[in-house]
DNA sequence: TCTGGGGTCCTAGGACCC
DNA sequence: TCTGGGGTCCTAGGACCC
């Protein structure tokens, strides 16, 4: 085979798209409930805006109210009365992003290429991956197949990496079509703050201002060696690599394999009595056990969760003797591990985690 | 109006072993 | 001897994301 048989077409290079579906778990409730258009919609928790949950996602009829995801449910019940609660519903979810990405994994094949690489990064988001030489085309794909195929809308943003991509598509929302790449990347995002990056949260922001480290451009042209003194050798230089708009270029297309499995629980009421907490930390680790027994796993660590009032959250764990997916040593690790906390005050919060190997 | 649930990866100190 | 370092595991907590 000549080298030149080998190069991918006159113009064709490497693109990672982000595909971000608009409002998608409002939406998933809208095209069930076709009445529900054009309603202030608020997906979370159990659908009961008095109890003590958060929005998982608001309609953008509801987010006129300034009601927003992770907002106290009965905050968004006081901004908006009159929107329709209604309880997350994770296996429709579930079902609808398969729709969406098995959609995605057909894109990409007009001109004759391989097609694209999917990475699916949660329920509403995936990257792909794609060698071509028009990205828009295939966004505007992406965008009609979707619509057209799932009745979803989404945004897509087009990098030369996952980074540039995802903060791309903050641009594309909603449903529109942005591209981020070395060239464009500190006239575009140059003088925002830190805080503005994909990986960058308000801690991190405060740590790096605190360094004299306030916009991307500061953090690009920072020392990674300096800035790992204060933030750790490893998220130190991560962090520089952000602000200099590095990213993956590589999909990981093989299926996703969990690392851990849990459950918690945010109880209405407040519990005191200790009886009562060991059973609900045996009821949880059930639930941990069937879990991870559907995934045909075997648990190496057992981990509770307390979260105390008013808002005090501390863990314990146990690694096990040997790995193992019985339902009734997970079960009494656990109840060995919760009898390890400090029973002085007003639970809110249990949890139980299992770790695999 | 108090702050969900389900995840990921990193950090740092101590134990333990050579 | 009272003095090393390196490597790995365990554990608790921190930060971030969807």
């Amino acid at each position: 085979m000549s080298a030149a048989a080998e190069q991918p077409e006159r113009g064709a290079r490497r693109w990672v798209l982000h595909v971000d579906l608009d409002q998608f778990l409002a939406a998933v409730e809208v095209r069930r409930r076709p009445e529900l258009a054009g309603r202030p919609v608020v997906v979370g928790g159990n659908g009961d805006p008095s109890s003590r949950t958060v929005v998982a996602t608001a309609s953008y009829e509801a987010r006129a109210f300034g009601v927003r995801s992770g907002m106290p449910m009965r905050l968004a019940a006081r901004r908006c009365p009159d929107a329709v609660f209604l309880p997350a519903d994770n296996p429709a979810y579930e079902a609808a992003s398969a729709e969406v990405m098995a959609v995605l994994r057909e894109c990409g094949r007009d001109d004759g290429g391989d097609g694209v690489v999917v990475e699916v990064i949660g329920w509403d988001e995936a990257f792909l991956q794609w060698d071509g030489s028009d990205p828009e085309r295939l966004a505007d794909e992406i965008r009609a197949a979707v619509r057209t195929r799932t009745h979803l809308s989404c945004a897509v943003g087009i990098g030369d990496n996952t980074l540039r991509a995802k903060m791309a598509t903050g641009l594309a929302k909603p449903g529109g079509v942005h591209r981020i790449t070395a060239h464009n990347w500190f006239a575009t995002f140059g003088d925002s703050p830190t805080g503005a990056l994909h990986g960058i949260g308000p801690k991190t922001e405060r740590k790096l201002a605190e360094l004299g480290i306030h916009t991307v451009t500061q953090l690009a042209e920072s020392s990674p060696t300096a800035v790992g003194e204060r933030l750790g050798p490893r998220m130190g230089p991560y962090y520089v690599s952000l602000g200099r708009g590095m990213g993956r270029t590589e999909m990981e297309g093989a299926a996703y394999v969990p690392r851990s499995r849990s459950r918690e629980t945010t109880y209405d009421t407040d519990i005191e009595d200790w009886d009562r907490i060991r059973t609900e930390v045996a009821a949880l680790a059930a639930r941990v056990a069937t879990d991870v027994a559907e995934e045909g796993r075997a648990v190496a660590r057992v981990g509770v969760k307390v979260r105390y009032r008013p808002f005090l959250t501390t863990t314990r764990s146990r690694t096990l003797d040997s790995p193992t997916r019985d339902p009734a040593v997970l079960e009494a690790a656990a109840l060995e591990v919760v009898d390890r906390f400090r029973r002085d005050r007003p639970v809110r919060l249990l949890g139980v985690k299992a770790e695999f190997t």
